[in-house]
DNA sequence: ATTAGCACTCTCTACAGATGAGTGCTAACA
DNA sequence: TGTTAGCACTCATCTGTAGAGAGTGCTAAT
């Protein structure tokens, strides 16, 4: 267990570090006024926490730094929220200003006002579309063996696919199969699209319309939803003017796993609920030894919810960021909520 | 005017510094068996190549690197198209295997290959969506006061828009708007959309149906299709693989400007047909000193045509970018509008 | 238990000298 | 007269050394 002078001390060091990205000397520390110990009684603290592994010497006779023990000691116990400034708040609150419809656009906003209020990198997934429901379902031809398929959901979507028409069907039969599907799958989740798909040939089927079944198949090939995340970025070059990242080789790495995000896709589901920090090697599978992801979750309604992240280097700064995630993610869910109910109305 | 000596004296320093990014001595260039003369004979040469600017030195006593001048000389008057291996050929045709009907698709492979086979950065314009034509109009009300406009054009492609009705229509309005409309627009360019909007209005003025005009006025505001480059990129950090840009200041420059090329609309228009190559400070209202810009044009039928970058080093590779440009926007030509054709038959 | 003092370690910077690649110029050569 | 060999010179780069500065660990005094 660590004393309460140790708890001071390790705190003031991460905090200072975080602050100057430069190994804290016991001198240095001991001239901070929360600080009232002299500098050898701080290196005695010092190496004990040293030899406790929350610290660490970057050289034999260099100040410390802190390790990821320490790190992870810091966030889950010395970490106090930052006040956010009004001024700041009000920034984050300006997205939702305009009275946007399109979460899309909202998304993609929060993203930049995220990354430039912390001077990171924000990554944050888009709804999942899959989770919307079916309002219309319409096809427009465009050759003799080819349409487009489009899906509106009630959030105001637009999904759309071309496909082929196997044979030469006439303009009815193609409307036939319209008021069909339109009676059978409005309301449907687009998750469900599918296997309600497969209903409908049932139903086709059990009509003696048979001779849509081609058609369907082929429609129903084409309008696989994959749960495609998509990922909106703010900030990507936010990252390079953080001092760890002087070395190119380091940079290209963190920017080539970025353009790779989504073939990651356990990275935002796995975590739970609420406010989550994963911290250099833990997310080593990833390779980015160097950097620290926060992420937090928030929630649209009772069935929705979505991700927003923070990416920075180990040394980022745990107060502010978490308290930043913080108030967005609660502005989030308020205000997607309020637009998806708004639709539901 | 040059002498033979010194255009193949020019054009294999070139050559070897494209190659080795070093600057090259006298010496090191009597080595090669394309040049059979001594040291001194070359350092005289490179000492008028000097004089007259195509060449420079980075101190008093180093090799010579080409300057900008010696770079545009070279590109304009000793650039021998480099072949382009089977193989290479094989892997740009491999784009078209799957006979996608997609563009954007297409595109978005184009360019992930031909940043794999240049190693710097490769740029495309989407096509232009408002040279294409609407195929069908329609509304799909949301709720009481919003609604999402689609149009799908005669390519297959889809734009929708949310939109506020402005007062309570009834479905049977909207239908019947969409039906004038309909008749109306149908074979419109979407850059003529706007003008053509205003010519329903006055033809619904005529009909006496003023009651729409609302309606119409706020879907006319929704409707604003952007002159919007899409911009897809392939290979965003191959240029950080470039030994140019191993100093992070530079690099971040050059990060930033590509995230913001759509803000820089002229880039492409402004070029001519067929190839065209941009040295160094000749691209130097974009921030871009160190880099070189060769972009492409290609047809598709009579009406539309695309633009294809690729951005590197002013040290990059001419002869091969230039021949694989070439080899992928004939390419390009020929199957997007083999692809357009059949959509119009 | 805390702190002052001291010897020690390690990094960083500056400076000097050696090395080597390259140049310009001049004189000899074909 | 064009080409080349030779030579003195320049400059970047590397190496080694010395000193400053920041920090540490340990010990003894408070």
């Amino acid at each position: 267990m660590l004393t309460n002078r140790q708890l001071l001390i390790l705190q003031v060091t991460v905090d200072d570090f975080i602050d100057t990205a430069q190994p804290v000397g016991s001198r240095q520390l001991s001239k901070k006024e929360e600080v009232p110990f002299s500098p050898a009684t701080i290196r005695n603290e010092m190496a004990d926490l040293e030899d406790m592994g929350y610290l660490e010497k970057t050289h034999t006779s260099s100040g410390r730094v802190p390790s990821e023990k320490g790190y992870r000691y810091y966030v889950d116990n010395l970490l106090t929220p930052q006040m956010i400034s009004k001024e700041e708040i009000k920034q984050i609150r300006s997205v939702f200003e305009e009275r946007k419809v399109e979460t899309e656009q909202i998304i993609r906003k929060s993203a930049n006002i995220l990354s430039e209020l912390t001077s990171y990198t924000s990554i944050m997934l888009g709804l999942d579309v899959r989770k919307h429901r079916v309002k219309r379902f319409s096809i427009v031809p465009l050759t003799d063996d080819s349409a487009v398929a489009i899906i509106v959901t009630d959030s105001g979507h637009v999904e759309n696919r071309v496909f082929t028409i196997p044979e030469a069907f006439t303009a009815s039969d193609i409307e036939k199969m319209v008021n069909i599907i339109n009676e059978h799958l409005v309301g449907v989740y687009l998750h469900e699209l599918q296997m309600k798909l497969e209903a409908v040939t049932q139903f086709v089927l059990r009509q003696n319309n048979g001779r849509l079944n081609d058609l369907i198949a082929s429609l129903n090939q084409a309008l696989v939803i994959e749960h495609e995340d998509k990922v909106y970025y703010g900030g990507k070059m936010q990252l390079l003017s953080q001092p760890e990242f002087n070395d190119v080789e380091k940079a290209k790495n963190i920017m080539y796993w970025m353009e790779h995000v989504n073939e990651f896709p356990g990275l935002f589901h796995l975590n739970k609920k609420g406010i989550n920090i994963s911290i250099g090697s833990e997310n080593n599978q990833f390779g980015m030894n160097n950097c620290s992801i926060i992420t937090a979750s928030y929630d649209i309604g009772k069935e929705q919810s979505g991700s927003i992240a923070i990416i920075g280097p180990t040394r980022m700064d745990y107060k502010r960021v978490v308290s930043l995630l913080d108030v967005m993610s609660g502005d989030l869910s308020r205000e997607l909520s309020r637009i998806l109910r708004s639709q539901h109305e």
